[in-house]
DNA sequence: CGTTATTGTATCATTTTGTTACAATAATAA
DNA sequence: TTATTATTGTAACAAAATGATACAATAACG
């Protein structure tokens, strides 16, 4: 796939990139009434990470995050966000980063600029389960869908960025409209119901949830859905921006 | 004061900091019914910015953005928090830097590390006008608050950093209870009032503010004020964190 | 001692949210 | 074909939160 790693190993001064600096994405998704995280793993390591990248010298910060997201889905106008930068000295060890390049038979010299100390700017992204064809680079085994009870342990602080970043998305989820991009772009009140309860980790209460959600005038009625369930098929909704 | 500034000058290339990464911080103070912002002028120059810094290669972010704060108000237990990360290629230009530098007779070379790409972390802090010492550094001029109606025209898109801020104040000044950092210990609810009229630029309904407030449980009365006013005496309050 | 402006709170109206209930109906089984 | 079942959409009422108005209390002032 891409070759995007092996430039940044054998290129032992990180020439081309903004130095010291990073960012990790953490991709929600949303299925079997779970959210889950893209996880990579690391061929012959053991160590699984969260999808990140560095910044192209000529590069908007916003845009690498964006090329980052894009090259482990494939998808483009996704909803994504900085949530926090992640710039404790404590936090980056070197060690892990060795051990990958190791892996791969890259002996790397001491002064590495991937052995040094990295701030890292954490995004994350919400998109369509369905959409996303996971896709790992050229140094991962593999790009998964992980439920968020169901972690790997991870590289460096990963864990800790993932909790950051699920606090954010319980605290955004009301007042911005985000959680639709969660979902298809047709779905049901009880897809959406759902889908905020398993966010916010609590029980709603079906009809003021239904009520409130019509109210805000969001949501466009697109057709009947015929479920495969025995009782009244549900209307699916679209969400609609409003202006 | 410090010299903080002739150490980075002089040390061409920037060693002993982080690379490429700053921070700016957006100091927000209250008076006269007016928000304020702490600004920075440079000695001969025309020029405004944002109180910000570096890096130094051993110190967590975060601490470094609290040293930046210490070093223009001279306290500390201050409100300061992450709010955006400013990345875009096209917001650093080295020429007000290099301005700078010049007005202080020292001609930089063009590689020096000051006039390349930053990327800045944006902060802001609530701070206790009335406690505030403001502090210029060693290259400037003086460092004065400003009515955020009444801003100099600003260094690089530091004006857009300020914006941003404040849209963060007003976005969180409600659930997150942090409004009480811009008051002195004691205070009325009629300064609480107009505290929130003022970040949230709207009228609010006398009545149902004192309501809302005294029914979080979040403050506790402490005496009688006498206000010099021929009216009432209202009550002082002071902000009592919950558990 | 009366005037004045502001405070603290009560009262009622309105809106929002919580709760319960029930008719409508698609799939399934009888 | 018809009854059963589970879920949906929405109505109806209760409770809570918010908006709006009113009024007594009172510190400073003349």
């Amino acid at each position: 796939m891409d070759n995007e790693f092996i430039k940044q190993e054998t290129n032992v001064t990180g020439e081309g990139f903004l130095p010291g600096l990073a960012i990790d994405t953490v991709i929600f998704g949303f299925h079997d009434d779970k959210l889950k995280v893209l996880i990579l793993s690391y061929k012959n390591t053991g160590l699984y990470a969260l999808p990140g990248g560095f910044i192209h010298i000529d590069e908007d910060v916003n845009a690498a995050a964006r090329r980052v997201l894009f090259s482990r889905t494939g998808l483009t106008n996704i909803f994504l966000e900085q949530f926090y930068v992640f710039g404790d000295k404590s936090r980056y060890d070197g060690t892990s980063l060795k051990t990958i390049m190791e892996a791969r038979d890259f002996i790397p010299p001491d002064d590495h600029w991937l052995l040094k100390r990295f701030v890292s700017i954490g995004y994350y992204a919400l998109v369509d389960f369905t959409k996303v064809i996971p896709t790992p680079d050229s140094i991962s085994d593999s790009c998964d869908w992980f439920g968020l009870d169901d972690l790997p342990s991870l590289m460096q602080d990963h864990r800790q960025i993932i909790d950051k970043a699920l606090q954010t998305l319980q605290a955004n989820l009301d007042h911005k409209l985000i959680g639709f991009n969660l979902l298809s772009e047709n779905f049901t009140m009880g897809d959406l119901q759902r889908l905020y309860e398993t966010i916010l980790n609590k029980k709603l209460i079906r009809a003021a949830f239904q009520r409130k959600m019509l109210g805000l005038g969001i949501l466009e009625r697109v057709a009947k859905k015929w479920t495969g369930g025995a009782h009244k098929a549900p209307y699916l909704y679209r969400f609609i921006a409003r202006n």
